[in-house]
DNA sequence: AAAACGGGGGA
DNA sequence: TCCCCAGTTTT
């Protein structure tokens, strides 16, 4: 038996039953193959059915602000997959009629959309047969197939991609691209997979190679940078404060934060106390730090070594925001962690 | 071709 | 602590 074959009788014996596996709908299957790039099922789950039930439609997605869908996608993190589905909801409706792509060059021109999300969403939803390549896939093709050419090099992606779309099942590619997913993160693991029981494990030629550990084959880690992160927090009579938007390129952008001091060393109090003085135009304060030690928000690439300082005051000119009101803002998750912990 | 982009979970 | 995750966009 081939591949292909064994890989789906594997399927259709062990898939998981997962809410985005009873529709064909491409709006619904658009939403969880956005909300689950690079981001596990378990993590997404309850994210697919916020946006489900919040925005039943595209139509109701497309009307939606941008600030309330940032806000129910806040602590998923990569915000830009947020930006990006209510940019194409509001072009479908408004380009297309509210009339989804039907195949994978048109669903593609989407933001947000790449070759992986549109060979998903086409093979799924329109029966296109075009492979997915996605994590699992690498991590499958690289071990049964003992292919060591690294899977983030150029041209590591169109050997993977070429080897996919030669395997794929034209007559179920559907089923076809769910399953080999799903056999990856179910038993073909990257850590302690389950080769003992694998199907493949008689001809998997990294199992019988013994390199199973070492594929598949990565380059370039990404280098960690460090910097400081100064949150002023105002406490303006007691049920005021200010926050800021987000608006510059990068990490969390439309999002929300307090005013922020960054520097790529530690500030002291009194290099933190000069620049707020300076900033609002107060001549004195009160000023105290929250967090005791240091808060190392840890993102992939990058490591913020936070402090929050908090400054009462009573005459502030800036635009303040009532307190209560703080949680109709999308924040980043090191923003509502303090929001949390600190008792307004 | 390389860097940027979040956050949670598992070993 | 390090690695991985149903990747895409920008530089």
């Amino acid at each position: 038996m081939n591949f292909s074959k064994k890989l789906i009788n594997w399927y259709s014996v062990n898939k998981r039953d997962l809410p985005w596996r009873k529709t064909q709908n491409p709006y619904f299957i658009w939403l969880s193959e956005i909300i689950l790039q690079q981001t596990q099922v378990k993590q997404g789950w309850p994210y697919y059915s916020k946006f489900t039930a919040n925005y039943p439609t595209v139509f109701d997605l497309a009307a939606a602000k941008e600030e309330d869908v940032l806000n129910l996608w806040q602590g998923l993190g990569y915000y830009s997959r947020a930006r990006n589905l209510h940019a194409s909801a509001k072009y479908i409706v408004n380009e297309l009629d509210g009339i989804f792509p039907n195949t994978y060059k048109e669903i593609k021109k989407l933001k947000g959309v790449g070759d992986y999300t549109a060979s998903a969403i086409a093979s799924i939803c329109f029966n296109e047969p075009t492979a997915v390549v996605d994590g699992n896939v690498y991590r499958v093709l690289s071990r049964v197939f003992g292919i060591e050419t690294p899977i983030n090099s150029t041209l590591g992606i169109k050997e993977f991609k070429t080897l996919a779309q030669k395997l794929v099942d034209v007559k179920q590619p559907a089923t076809f691209n769910q399953a080999i997913m799903d056999f990856g993160s179910q038993v073909c693991k990257p850590k302690q997979p389950l080769c003992e029981t694998c199907i493949f494990n008689s001809t998997c030629l990294a199992f019988n190679l013994n390199k199973v550990s070492a594929l598949p084959v990565k380059l370039n880690k990404t280098k960690i940078t460090e910097k400081y992160f100064n949150f002023i927090v105002f406490l303006v009579d007691g049920d005021l404060t200010l926050i800021e938007k987000r608006t510059k390129k990068g990490i969390w952008q439309n999002l929300y934060q307090f005013p922020l001091i960054e520097s790529k060393k530690e500030l002291t109090l009194m290099e933190i106390t000069k620049r707020v003085k300076v900033q609002f135009e107060l001549s004195q304060l009160e000023i105290r730090l929250f967090n005791k030690d240091v808060i190392t928000h840890k993102l992939s690439h990058q490591h913020l070594k936070t402090k929050f300082w908090v400054v009462s005051t009573s005459n502030l000119t800036a635009n303040t925001t009532k307190i209560k009101d703080l949680n109709n803002y999308p924040v980043p998750v090191l923003i509502q962690n303090f929001i949390n912990d600190f008792n307004f």
